[in-house]
DNA sequence: GTAGAACCTGGAGCGCGCTCCAGGTCAAGC
DNA sequence: GCTTGACCTGGAGCGCGCTCCAGGTTCTAC
């Protein structure tokens, strides 16, 4: 981590298509998708066109993954991703995303959570009822 | 809440459609498509035909939203609705169909919990980034 | 009585995030 | 060399959860 230069043309290993399925649980139409998508920068090839992922194209699509689950969009990932292609001018516009993103999903994870404590009401009066039957209810 | 049977042709104040968007944030069209997909049971009308919502049909769809709020699906939610439906007897299956419910949204709100933490840590990169500059960095 | 807003219905359409398909090329083992 | 499976492309299709539309009826205010 202290250079950053990337090595033009290293003999680094790469992936196939199909290990990038199994390592990362995306389908091989999904990372097609991706990359047309622009999501992920277009990922090198054989001579005969195939993919083969850099290492580096892997620790980029597990990043893609969590603002997945964490509810980003596709659009603000391509926003996210055309940032990042632009390099280091862009660190503080990346930044700022990521801020805002984290910001949601501290609510959402609020919101969840006050709906999780109202579902244990709803399955403790369940239970009430079921303790003490005959009340009729259509709750 | 001591009988439980429901008042036959009660005068109990009921809503219009509008109102009922009002409150819950629904729209014309959703409330019609959850009533439609047997989300909610038929709803009473005036002698013009036009809709009439109960203050139970207004906590049940809260509850409803609630539902969907934690990520429950039309499907799951129209089984719920069945159920309720049916009456007494299958109280036992609400409370586990709710059970599991919850335990997957406790799954959730941890999994998404880890992931937050990972943007935090992508975050605090980002922000050494601007703060010792020129590393280039892609990720 | 009348205007205009609110409401009704069935059914088509949409945006999202994939997923599938057809028809071909490439690569690895025998 | 041949087979077989992995991979390629562009583009169509899908499931979900609504959303919109057309054409008609009802309600409310004046």
């Amino acid at each position: 981590m202290t250079s950053g230069q990337p090595l033009p043309h290293s003999q680094e290993p790469t992936l196939t298509i199909a290990q990038v399925v199994e390592r990362t649980g995306l389908s091989h139409d999904t990372l097609r998708y991706y990359e047309k998508a622009g999501l992920i920068q277009r990922v090198g090839r054989t001579t005969g066109n195939q993919r083969r992922y850099a290492m580096a194209d892997l620790a980029w699509l597990e990043f893609l993954i969590r603002l997945r689950e964490t509810g980003m969009s596709i659009a603000d990932m391509q926003r996210f991703a055309q940032l990042r292609a632009r390099g280091d001018a862009t660190v503080p516009d990346r930044l700022a995303m990521l801020r805002e993103h984290r910001a949601d999903l501290a609510d959402r994870i609020h919101a969840l959570r006050r709906n999780a404590a109202a579902l244990d009401d709803k399955i403790g009066h369940y239970e009430r009822l079921l303790d003490q039957p005959g009340s009729d209810d259509l709750t």
